[in-house]
This record gives structure tokens, sequence and C-alpha cells, in this order.
DNA sequence: TGGGGTCCT
DNA sequence: AGGACCC
């Protein structure tokens, strides 16, 4: 039996620089060495920058209207979130950095840890990486490699923010002098799981940077806060206790709900926001081979303003576990109906699955020829299904589906700057021009 | 800023 | 179930 010490683990994190920024970029070479900025859903306020709009202290969350004239003017340049875009290049990135590890988990869409424990050179393995990808995919990328995920975290900040590291930043050993010195200017707030409100606590106590959190009594930190606290100093201390998680359990809900354009009572309009989500979420449903056994239906209205105010969402089970559009669509809109009211103005619709188990065939029933016909019918569900996945998959989504949604209806998102869906759909792909 | 998640209590 | 945290 061989035993690892647990002070040769190495974690590297990959994060991708400006990853929404930089995926504009990608089949928008105009954009490259200016200012870009993506807008949040309904085109908010901004939630991902450039350097370039960084430098100009655009900060995030600032609202469209802050900064309509300067785009107007052409100084800046603007996207809506085009998540269809992001999802497919993050998937690119994502198989590239398989291949410099076997043990690698996608922590978000443009980030990954990588197990790098017992490799020969780290700093090699980094610098590959930061060179192959955005040649493959021409997504920038830095890496921060050290004993835990939480200093793995630190390094990466530090690879980023220190132009002289060109983006690679490996810490071997927890002690590291420069860490340490970091640690020590890092404030309490800033570190990888410790949020605003456990940092006014901690700080409550004397504790306001990463230096002293680490060197804190263990214990006293579960006493007084939590296990989680704990495993934070450890792992600030090079104690590698938070694992790599690779390969994540599938869903047990699936979530798909949208705030509207505009606020509307209509049941039309709401139904047709409904079927649309409850659409999608049985695709996400299929994708990871699952049937609900329950549905939930949400709607509510804006709480920011000051208007009648209604929230409701209401569960039903399924009479049998489903992954059937269909059938889902069906039992979706017929449970909007009953929390549905006249007179609020609904600013958003949900639909969860709930209750997910792994795909079985049918339950059969107790008579041979109905078995028989059930069986056949669900058959040809299932091709239907399939089919329509396949065709959505390649003629990029919601290219066909149950029922037309009016294009320009109230509940739909506002996405006055799409770029266009390069990769996910046939209509938009670029074309390249040559002479 | 808002639509997803996870984990812990 | 709700809180806290994450991206």
């Amino acid at each position: 039996m061989s035993f690892i010490p647990c002070d040769t683990s190495m974690i590297a994190l990959v994060d991708c620089n400006d990853f929404y920024a930089s995926c504009e970029r990608v089949f928008d070479p105009r954009l490259i060495g200016r200012p870009v900025g993506v807008l949040s859903n309904n085109d908010g306020c901004i939630i991902a920058r450039s350097a370039e709009l960084k430098a100009m202290n655009i900060e995030m969350g600032t609202p469209l209207f802050q900064i309509q004239a300067l785009e107007r003017k052409g100084c800046i340049a603007l996207r809506s979130s085009n998540y269809a875009l992001y999802g497919d290049l993050s998937a690119r990135v994502m198989q590239i950095l398989d291949e410099f590890s076997p043990g690698v988990e996608r922590y978000s869409i443009d980030e990954a840890f990588l197990d790098l424990a017992g490799m020969q050179s780290p700093e090699e393995i980094c610098r590959q990486i930061v060179h192959k990808v955005p040649v493959y995919t021409g997504i920038p990328v830095s890496v921060g490699a050290a004993p835990s995920k939480t200093l793995a975290k630190v390094a990466s900040h530090l690879a980023k923010k220190q132009a002289g590291r060109k983006g690679i930043c490996v810490f071997h050993s927890a002690n590291d002098p420069e860490l340490i010195n970091w640690l020590n200017t890092l404030a309490i707030e800033h570190i990888w799981g410790i949020g605003k409100r456990l940092g006014r606590k901690l700080r409550q106590h004397g504790i306001e940077t990463a230096l002293q959190l680490r060197e804190a009594d263990h214990n006293w930190l579960k006493r007084h806060f939590s296990v989680p606290v704990k495993r934070t100093a450890m792992e600030l201390n090079g104690t590698n206790c938070l694992t790599l998680d690779d390969t994540p359990d599938p869903r047990q809900n699936i979530m798909c709900s949208r705030s509207f354009q505009k606020a509307t009572n209509s049941l039309t309009d709401l139904k047709e926001a409904i079927r649309f989500h409850a659409q999608t979420a049985c695709q996400k449903l299929r994708k990871q081979n699952g049937l609900a056994q329950a549905i939930l239906v949400s709607v509510r209205t804006n709480s920011h303003r000051f208007e009648p105010q209604h929230k409701e969402a209401r569960a039903w089970a399924l009479p049998v576990a489903s992954d059937d559009s269909a059938l889902i669509i069906r039992y979706a809109q017929e449970q909007l109906e009953q929390i549905w009211q006249p007179g609020f103005r609904y600013r958003k619709a949900g639909v969860m699955l709930l209750d997910i188990i792994p795909w079985r065939p049918m339950q059969l029933g107790l008579f041979e020829h109905q078995q028989k016909e059930k069986k056949d019918q669900e058959h040809k569900r299932r091709n239907l299904m399939h089919t329509l996945d396949k065709l959505n998959d390649r003629i990029g989504r919601d290219a066909i589906g149950f029922g037309l949604s009016r294009e320009q209806a109230d509940w739909k998102m506002k996405m006055a700057y799409r770029s266009p869906r390069y990769t996910t759909c046939w209509n938009e792909i670029p074309v390249v021009k040559a002479n």
C-alpha cells in the first residue's frame, strides 16, 4: 500500500481572465483591446468587464443607463449576456484541462481545480496550461497552485494581480515567505469562504487578516464560529481538507426561472413563460438521465415596488416519474392556474423539477394488454424527446419545442446587446470571408 | 445584479 | 427550512 503524506498535495486553480468579456472577443476580434462590458439578464447592469473597462473605473453592478452614453459615443462596447456561448467555450476550456490531470473539478463556468499531486513540476504544467488554453480556445487563463484549494485561490489572485508573474503563481509550501507576507495583508473577508457576515464577526474578535485566522486556535474557531471556518483556517495552513470533487452527483433538483423584462398579469403570458421554463428544465433532466417525481411552479411580483405583492410556489407530485416535456408542461400550467391571481403585476416565474431519480423504464401495470400499450406509448414518447433534444443540440437551443412564444412577449428577457450564438446556432455561426 | 448552486445548522 | 457563501 502506498502512502502519500498530506504535505505533498498540490492543487491548481485555473481561472479564465474576464471570462464573459473574453468569450465575446473570441468571435468578434474588433473588441480586442477595447473596453468591453457584459450585462446581466434584462440588460440591467454590468456583470463582467474587460481589463480596459476595469481601468475606466466602471464598477461591477453599474446600471446600464449610467454608461449608455459612453456606448453610444463608441467609447465602450456592451453585450447582453449570452450563456449559450459562454457555456460552450467553457466546455472547450475544460476539455483541454482534462489533458493535464486525471482529477479536474469544474468549479464554475470559468474556474477549475486540478489535482497536481505527485507531478514532477507544477510550474511547468501551469506554464503549459497558460500557453495552450488560449491557443486552442482564444480564452486567456491564469493559474495559481498551492497545497490546498484555499491557498490555490490566494495564489491565483496573485497570478492575476502581479504582472511580473505572467499569469502563474505556485507555492509549494504554506510556509513560503512570500505567501506569508501576502496572507498578512489579505483582509479577512477576502478569503474564499469568508463572506461579509463572518468577516464582521471575526473582526469583532480581533481577527482581521488571513494570517491571523490561520494562527488562531482551531478548536476555538470551531466553537465560536463553525466547522467551515475551522477548515478554512486549516486550509490556510496548507492542510488540504476540502476534497476535490471531480465526479459530482447528478442534480436532485433542476430549477429554471427568470424575471421578465416587463411585469405582467396576463395568464397567457405566464403560461408561456412556464411552458418555456418547463421545457428547458426537462431538457436538462433528460441530459442527466433523470426522471422527476414532482414539480414546483412559482410566481412572484416585484418586491422592490410599492404595489400589491403576491409570491407563491406550490409543489405537486407527478402521477409517474417522468422526463416527458409535454406531460410536465401540462402539469406545470395546471398548477400555475391554481396559484395565479388577478390584480398582481408578476415579475418572475419559474419551474423546479424535484425528487429526481435515475432513469428507469416505466413501471408495468397489472394487465398484460395494458402493459404492451403503455410500453409502446412510452417508447414513442422517448423517441420524440430524443429527437427533439438532438435537433436542439444541433440547430440551437429552443429551435424546436412545444408551442410557440410570441417574439416580443413581456415575459421574455431584454437582450438589446446580444451577440450572435456563434457556436450553438446554425443561423448565427461566423462567416469567414477570404479574397 | 440576478440566476443558479453548495454546505451547515 | 433557512442562512451564509460562492460564481
